[in-house]
DNA sequence: AGCTTTCATGAAAACGTTTACGTTGAGCGC
DNA sequence: GCGCTCAACGTAAACGTTTTCATGAAAGCT
């Protein structure tokens, strides 16, 4: 039925190994043989037993990339950085997306045992230190992102989120507004937790007179929406409002309006990540953006280092910087299009020897 | 190093044969026996080498998902619902999306033979039947997603544009709406060309006496735009307009906007896909939703029972209905919240002999 | 020319599993 | 108590590769 490398072997009147060199490049045949062979194989349209072959070099050109169950463009655009990446790497990509919680991740990483050569593993809320020391099998290369984890047992990749964070709260202040709010993300979501510091450290900087105002949400749209109006229920109402995620951000927008206000002539209004949604909004959305393909293109090659050579192991931390987007929403817009601030984009290598 | 069924059998003191057997649940064991090597197997952490198994199995528990590069919510809704299905039916998920011709997709497909039990292809311009044909190992379980090929070799399963433009163009017909103008997607788009289909099929049939008016767009913001200040240059001005997709749509909007037309009040506007933007957009956006994930699901289930049985082959066509989502653009919209009707969800096999 | 080196080539082992087949021993009917 | 059946178990072959090693021929060196 399916042809193998012997019936190739038959066919070029060369053994089986020679097939093997011939079309694995590895030198030590004719080139003459080598045509000879390339030529059975097409003829007989032979494509080698990935599972023989692997069985063999215990090398399955596979990663992994484990990932929680979330909608939407992050998930798409980390995936297309990661398969373009790995594509040019020569390796292919088991996703396992879509799970609820640590159990759930447990059985799908132990399902990947043995097929892949490496694995990108987003985290979540219940995948941590002791997740990984339970369930990653030791020695196989992996890649965490978005992680607080200091496991030497995996690379460590995060967005900037305390610099974005920062910059956009620089900005704020920068252009008059004294009183910032900002509104929180969930209390167990690393990014959402960084984004509260930074903020923190921004206002605590660049205006330390004032009290710092933080109210909690949770990264849905109507929380977005309920902080919004517990916020302008205040005596003395923010000038500018910063919202940890975006649609959190167009909750308050919605909130705004309900109350008559204009954005950003009677109060001001930033989001963080940059999602489709932003622009279309009346007024758009300024932001933080980040590149999430490039997000999973860092990881990609970070995960393809460890593999070559495992001897850099682990036990380093690289972050990628985000951009913010100017829009109309802060008050800052002037010319009709957006404008763009790189902030720092540093990978820098906590340790590697 | 690794540990391998040896280990296991040395450990359990039994032979290898029994380690497997107990271990695969496939009988012929002692209870007790097979308790013994279950906590040996658990106590020594192993786990069988999927590609040794797969040697001998010839299966590998794995099916492909081949996808143009697209970006965005059908991307990620899609191999969701595919993920999730697979998950429940014990299978591993291999993506490689981001093609951009038919060399890249056949390049890609070629490298997952003998990877994949099935295969689910999102069909794009350049994958046609010569493609599939070509490039297609036969005797693989494949499922075409959005294709209008007829090729033997695959079971096909297809979003219902027909019907789901029909609906829309029925219910922008009934609220009065005499002239609508549709603008259509780019000609070598299969669901383009279904849905300017549909909605010809339906301004016949409901409105005959009137010229159809349809205009090109390419399923752009930008085209849309354009399409609607061509519309609106005309002696008699559409009533409503009807975009192949929501992105055009939003695109009108933004025309209309700039042109002092009052939507819905001086026109209408309906789009398709329901895309996230569509509810945020002012006003809100009535449209034809597909429901992706559930496409993603019945695909992987149709690929599941093609897995299953080999018999029953290929040569079959499914559809997938969609529903009309109801908001403000088109004018009926009364109440607070949308209205949701559903169009004909009909998964008929053509033939399965 | 004779010796050594290089190099293409083939035979066979190895990878870790599943499974067909043979062996053993216990339980059963007579 | 003897043969028969049947279940549990072990042995070994098979899956399709890669790779090590041996072999022989050609080429290079003195």
């Amino acid at each position: 039925m399916t042809v193998t490398i012997k019936d190739v072997a038959r066919e070029a009147r060369v053994s089986v190994a020679s097939v093997s060199r011939a079309l694995n490049g590895a030198g030590g045949v004719t080139p003459v043989t080598e045509q000879r062979v390339r030529e059975a194989a097409a003829r007989l349209r032979y494509v080698p037993h990935g599972a023989a072959r692997s069985l063999i070099t215990r090398r399955t050109h596979t990663v992994g990339a484990l990932m929680p169950d979330l909608h939407g463009e992050f998930f798409s655009e980390l995936i297309r950085g990661i398969d373009l990446e790995a594509r040019s790497h020569g390796l292919h990509l088991l996703v396992s997306s879509s799970h609820d919680g640590a159990d759930d991740a447990a059985a799908a990483l132990r399902a990947m045992q043995g097929r892949v050569d490496g694995i990108v593993i987003l985290s979540s809320p219940g995948v941590d230190a002791a997740f990984l020391q339970a369930n990653l099998p030791e020695g196989l290369p992996t890649v965490l992102l978005n992680s607080d984890v200091k496991s030497g047992a995996a690379v460590v990749l995060n967005i900037d989120n305390f610099a974005g964070t920062y910059a956009m709260a620089r900005h704020l202040v920068g252009l008059g507004h004294r009183r910032v709010a900002f509104i929180g993300g969930p209390k167990d979501n690393f990014d959402a937790r960084q984004r509260e510091a930074g903020f923190r450290a921004a206002m605590a900087k660049l205006s330390p007179g004032e009290p710092v105002r933080v109210v909690a949400g949770d990264f849905g749209e109507s929380s977005g929406y309920l902080a919004a109006r517990e916020l302008l229920a205040l005596k003395t109402r923010p000038q500018a409002v910063f919202a940890a995620n975006d649609m959190m951000a167009v909750g308050c927008l919605q909130a705004f309006k309900e109350a008559g206000l204009d954005v950003p002539g009677d109060i001001a209004l930033a989001g963080f990540d940059d999602i489709p949604i932003a622009r279309y909004v009346t007024p758009p959305l300024s932001t933080v953006r980040v590149r999430i393909a490039e997000l999973g293109k860092n990881a990609m090659d970070l995960l393809a280092d460890l593999m070559d050579c495992p001897g850099l192991s682990a036990a380093s931390v690289h972050t990628l910087g985000c951009d913010i987007v100017v829009r109309e929403s802060c008050g800052a817009h002037r010319g009709g299009s957006a404008i763009t601030t790189t902030t720092t984009k540093k990978i820098h290598r906590a340790s590697n020897r």
